[in-house]
DNA sequence: AACTTAATCAACCGCAGCTAT
DNA sequence: GATAGCTGCGGTTGATTAAGT
């Protein structure tokens, strides 16, 4: 069980929140020797102080060399419309149809961005009383991954073209950890997280 | 410039299923 | 077969950033 940051045995305590950089290179340079799997005791064999599963989850969403972050291109979302439409809510086996791509970032997209359009085009079609069969009905079945996507597609401004150039914010690591100026310096992408692992393995 | 609202995404939580004992 | 521990999944939340007023 987690425990709650109460104070006494500092063995027990568990770090939650954002990861930093630090924990970040920790969890790289172990699995790079070790590998993966039974979170639990790589947690504490690392010397994190994350639960397994919190180790498991930053390195399948966030630190695996092989995925792939930043704007989703169009092929992918007509993939993922297709796919939710055959299997609803199943984001894990989504995902595995989209290489580099994590359940986590699907459930996201479709949360943040599709399901806005289909709200947004329950309101509007409503209206005109045609489309309440499918807006009683949506998500997923009824509406063909082909029509949303198209309209989906030309009614946002995201054609697929932004967040460009992921980088790591040090700010979601932690706000007041940095107060450096310069905007470029507050960032580190995945490739300085990994070269940086790799000098510290030589 | 200050404030508010909306959008985005990383991370946590709870649960279900699987495996080992 | 029962139980415990672990893993993976899906839902949800909270922090941060961007956009609007």
């Amino acid at each position: 069980m987690e425990k709650i940051g109460s104070s006494g045995s500092e063995e027990a305590e568990v770090r939650k929140g954002p990861w930093t950089m630090e924990e970040d290179l920790i969890l790289i340079n172990y699995i790079t020797h070790h590998g993966d799997g039974v979170w639990n005791s790589l947690a504490k064999a690392a010397g994190l102080k994350r639960t397994g599963k919190s180790c498991r989850l930053r390195w399948l969403n966030y630190l695996r060399p092989d995925v792939r972050r930043g704007n989703i291109t169009a092929e992918e979302q007509l993939i993922i419309m297709e796919l939710h439409a055959k299997w609803g809510n199943r984001w894990s086996k989504i995902a595995k149809h989209l290489p580099g791509r994590t359940d986590n970032e699907i459930k996201n997209f479709w949360r943040t961005r599709v399901q806005k359009y289909i709200k947004q085009s329950e309101t509007t079609s409503s209206v005109g009383s045609q489309g309440s069969e499918i807006n009683d009905q949506y998500p997923s079945h009824v509406f063909s991954a082909r029509d949303a996507m198209e309209a989906y597609s030309t009614t946002t401004s995201y054609q697929g073209d932004m967040e460009l150039n992921h980088s790591y914010p040090m700010s979601s690591v932690s706000p007041m950890s940095l107060t450096v100026d310069q905007p470029g310096e507050n960032y580190w992408t995945m490739d300085d997280l990994w070269s940086m692992q790799l000098l510290d393995s030589n």
